[in-house]
DNA sequence: GCGAATGTTTACCACTTGGTAAGTGAAACG
DNA sequence: CGTTTCACTTACCAAGTGGTAAACATTCGC
C-alpha cells in the first residue's frame, strides 16, 4: 500500500518518462485546443507544467514536431471517445443519437478537443495532412455505415460523405459555438445542453431520416 | 481625365486616411481571419500594405484597438452581405434558401469573414462580446423571422434560437471546413461547391420544415 | 507664403520567441 | 562501486514582438 508519493516519483526510468510525455501531451493538448497554436509558447507551457522549456525540447526537437505528437495524440482520444459508438448494435437512426450523445459528452468535458481539431483543421498544410490522416478509418466506417443505412432505406438517400460534413459541423458547432449560442440569448448551462442535445437531435433527425421510413415509424 | 496616378494619391487629406484606415482594416481583417490574430504580427500587416507597422500604430493605439476596429468592419460587412436576404420577400422557406444562398458565396468569395468571425469567437471575452453587440440586430431580425415561421406553420416548432445556431453552424461548417470536407474524399471545386450546396439546402429543408406544410407543398 | 496640424518614417527599447550548448544529479548497469 | 546513460536545468542567443520618441514630409488654414 505505502508506495512512493514525494517527487521522484514511482516506476521505472521509462515510466516515467512516459509520464512525463504524457503529461506535456495533455497540457499541450488542451492549451492548443482552448488558445491556438501560436498563442501558446512553449514557456507558457512548461510554465504550466512546473518545468522548463528545455525539457519539453528534449523529448521533441521543436515546437512543431510537439505538434504532431499532440495531433496524434487528439486523433486518438477522439477515436477512443465516440468510435465506440458506431460499433453499438442498433437499427436505423439509433446509433446516430448515441454518436451525437457522445459529440456532446465530448464537447462538455473535454471542449479543447474539439477545439484542438477546428485549430489544425484551420493551420492547414502537414498538420491537417495528418489529423486527417489519423481519423481516416473512423471516417470510412461512417461512410459505409451511411451508405448502408441509404441501401436499406432508413437514411434519406444523398451523398454520404456531404452529410457526414453536414452532421459534423452541426453537432460540433451547436456543442462548441458557445460564443454564437450567446449572442441568442442562451447561456450554456448544464440545463440548458440537455435542451440544446434534445433540439439538435430532433434537427438531425429530421433532417436524415427517409421520409418513407419516418412514416412507417411514426405508425408503430 | 488625367488625374492623379502616382504615390501622392488623388483627394482630400482626411480622404486619404479614410483610405488608408480602410487599407489597413481590409488586409488586417483577411489575416487576422485566415491566419488568426496571434498569428499576424503588425510587421506582417504593414509588409503587406507597404508601410511601416509605426503607421498602423498612428491609427489605432495598440494591436488590440486595431482588432476592435476590425470586428466592426467585419460585423458590418457581414451584414450587409447577409441582412438584405431577409428583407426580402417570399414566404416559407425560399428566404432561408437565400440566406443560405448568401452565406455560401460569402465562404467562397470572402472565406476569411466568416474565419475571423469564428476566431473571435475562439478569442472570447471582450472582443467576444463586441462581436456579439454588432451582430445583435441581425440575430433578432433571425430569430424573430424563425418565430414568424413557426406560428404560420411553415417551420417545425422548436427554439427559435436553437434552430438558428444550428443552421448557423451547419452552414459555416459546410461552407468553411475545406479540411473536413478533404478527409470525406471531396475537393473543394466550383462543382462540388455547388453540389454541396444544394445537399446542405436538401438537409436544412428536412430539418427545418414543418411536416404538414411539406406534404401540402408536394401536392401542388 | 508661413506656421501648424497631420500622416508617415527612422531609430530605438524592453521583452518574448523558438532553439542551442553545456552542465548536473540521479538512476541503470557492468 | 564506478561509470555511463538519461532526464532535466541553467545559461545563452538571434530573431521577432508590441510599443515609444523623435525626426521628417506634406497639406491645410490663414
Amino acid at each position: 500500500m505505502a508506495l512512493a508519493v514525494t517527487s521522484p516519483p514511482k516506476g521505472s526510468r521509462a515510466a516515467r518518462t512516459r509520464a512525463t510525455e504524457d503529461r506535456i501531451l495533455t497540457v499541450a493538448l488542451e492549451s492548443f485546443g482552448m488558445k491556438g497554436f501560436d498563442s501558446v509558447s512553449l514557456d507558457d507551457l512548461a510554465a504550466d507544467l512546473g518545468i522548463t522549456k528545455q525539457a519539453i525540447l528534449y523529448h521533441w526537437s521543436s515546437k512543431r514536431a510537439l505538434l504532431d505528437a499532440v495531433i496524434d495524440r487528439a486523433a486518438l482520444e477522439l477515436i477512443i471517445e465516440i468510435d465506440g459508438a458506431l460499433s453499438e448494435e442498433g437499427s436505423g437512426l439509433s446509433r446516430v443519437e448515441s454518436v451525437v450523445r457522445r459529440i456532446f459528452r465530448v464537447a462538455m468535458r473535454r471542449p479543447e478537443l474539439l477545439g484542438f481539431i477546428r485549430e489544425i483543421s484551420r493551420i492547414g498544410g502537414d498538420a491537417s495532412l495528418r489529423v486527417t490522416a489519423d481519423l481516416d478509418p473512423f471516417v470510412s466506417r461512417a461512410t459505409a455505415y451511411f451508405q448502408r443505412e441509404m441501401d436499406e432505406g432508413r437514411i434519406r438517400r444523398c451523398d454520404p460523405g456531404l452529410l457526414l460534413v453536414s452532421a459534423y459541423s452541426t453537432v460540433l458547432g451547436a456543442a462548441t459555438e458557445v460564443e454564437v449560442l450567446r449572442a441568442v440569448g442562451i447561456e450554456p448551462t448544464l440545463r440548458s445542453t440537455v435542451v440544446r442535445r434534445r433540439e439538435l437531435l430532433a434537427f438531425l433527425y429530421a433532417a436524415m431520416v427517409a421520409p418513407e421510413y419516418a412514416r412507417t415509424q411514426a405508425l408503430r
